[in-house]
DNA sequence: TGGATTGTACTAATGTTATAGTACAAGAGT
DNA sequence: ACTCTTGTACTATAACATTAGTACAATCCA
């Protein structure tokens, strides 16, 4: 079982269909700071895909500082920065990502309630996850 | 105002957030069987894209009989598909919306648990506004 | 030191996406 | 018949995406 999920038939070029699921994967904790990815050709050969796709976007989280990369080692997720914001300022800043993803799935014609308990369901399969981390 | 909201900086082809956008439209009932879709050249003009890329998608859903097209006439919604269908598909559109989102807020560094929040309060101020809706 | 592994850097070839421009065909209305 | 509007078809071009293959550099380990 891969360890992420491209969809060959989903138009959006595989490289940022890698990009979004790896940063996903941080986000909600599923990769820690600190975890391993897989090797550039290792995954390419899980993915089905060109190890040069892989290693595009090896290279793209390295240049955003989202992972870590060492010559002859590995590749590892880096620490979550500690907010460059500060509390106060969080919060605008919140609110203004959300502003803008709010009329977005709305015009989809979801409504807060919809988004609301799928992003719980996600929260929760996070937590599972992490209290059973060997899970087959 | 544009009917439909097509993002450049998506890497999704833009006839693909097209094509997904209008079957969405018809889906949700914003777009209703009968209903006159806008002409090629004028959408292309709204969305700022090619005329090619909107007939394209054009054709495409004439091919899949989700519209019918009469030259010199117009396109217009063919009769809407089974809902169990239209249940899946929205499932699908409503996860797909929201892996673009999560990575996005993540890198400003917030969490699910956030975002969550977040959410519920806007959600219960929108109710208290449906319960007392001259309120300013 | 030698060998294996890992990320990186190229070239080349092929297919897809998006744009621009032009021209044609079918229907509506005058 | 004429004109306008509409969808359709075509060429050409540029940029991007994907794959294949090769080679190199840095690191670890025996």
């Amino acid at each position: 079982m891969p360890m992420f999920n491209l969809d060959a038939r989903d138009p959006t070029p595989l490289y940022a269909q890698l990009e979004r699921a790896i940063r996903t994967a941080i986000a909600t904790g599923k990769l820690q700071p600190g975890a391993r990815l897989p090797t550039v050709r290792q995954l390419a050969v899980d993915l089905h895909v060109n190890a040069n796709t892989v290693a595009k976007v090896y290279a793209a989280l390295e240049r955003t500082e989202v992972v870590d990369t060492q010559r002859g080692v590995g590749t590892f997720v880096r620490a979550a920065p500690p907010s460059a914001v500060v509390n106060e300022n969080r919060e605008r800043e919140l609110e203004r990502v959300i502003s803008r993803f709010i009329p977005e799935v709305s015009a989809l014609g979801f409504s807060l309630f919809d988004v609301i308990t799928h992003l719980q369901r996600r929260n929760k399969q996070e937590k599972e996850s992490h209290a059973n981390p060997g899970r087959k």
